[in-house]
DNA sequence: TCCGTTGTATTATTTGTAATAATACAATTA
DNA sequence: TAATTGTATTATTACAAATAATACAACGGA
């Protein structure tokens, strides 16, 4: 599994690690009801401590992106498009809030536009 | 000096307190020239250490938004237009960010400008 | 001149959280 | 039976933010 941390990130690592396999599934490389790495795997791949991505685990799990089988492995839930869209929604929302601080400052519907790569 | 900080937030203080300046100068609120509360006051107005604030305004001294006049005070900048213009590009650039993984989620132009506040 | 305020500077300490270390247990599977 | 899985606990380390407690020099008003 291709993960991404940057171990100097004021980010926690854990939350790299949530972050990052939510966008693995929003991006459709982890399939739904696949297997992810066990907990001591992925530690052992990402040199960090297995607490750490037992941790990243549990908050995932709480988010319904993934599910913990015991003896049997961690696996991607079935239904991803709850996830999937709640990451879209996320994210617009980020942009718009950061439109409405540039209205703020005074830009226009045209300021901002020509300003986007759309 | 209307200052918001969330003392529970993972954002330090320091940068809670360079972030609040920046905007309220963007915002016009602050002008060019007028001064800011000194360390002690600010520090007691936001219940914080004094150290906290002086290493906000340390900071906010070299990003070029503000001038400390020993004994004086401290005041905003004259020129505070390369400021507010790297806050709109700093803004722009995160949400061209967004936009970019929303297209890679698999949002074309229609879907992404339907849900913004535009 | 004296006092209060300004920015500046230093050192030590406290605090909170992330991360590690070191285990241990129960259940499943090959 | 041995290896692997998730789960759980406790103690410790590491690091940065924040506080505490001062001290100094310079300016301005009373």
């Amino acid at each position: 599994m291709n993960i991404n941390i940057d171990y100097q990130s004021r980010i926690p690592i854990y939350e790299q690690i949530v972050s990052e396999i939510e966008k693995l599934v929003a991006l459709d490389i982890l399939s739904p009801g696949s297997q992810i790495p066990s907990i001591r795997d992925l530690a052992c791949n990402l040199s960090v401590n297995p607490n750490t991505v037992k941790k990243a685990y549990d908050i995932l799990e709480q988010l319904n992106v993934i599910i913990s089988k015991s003896t049997k492995g961690t696996f991607i839930v079935d239904d991803v498009t709850k996830v999937k869209n709640k990451k879209i929604d996320d994210t617009i929302n980020v942009i718009n809030n950061k439109i409405k601080e540039l209205q703020k400052i005074g830009l226009n519907k045209k300021d901002i536009l020509n300003k986007l790569n759309l």
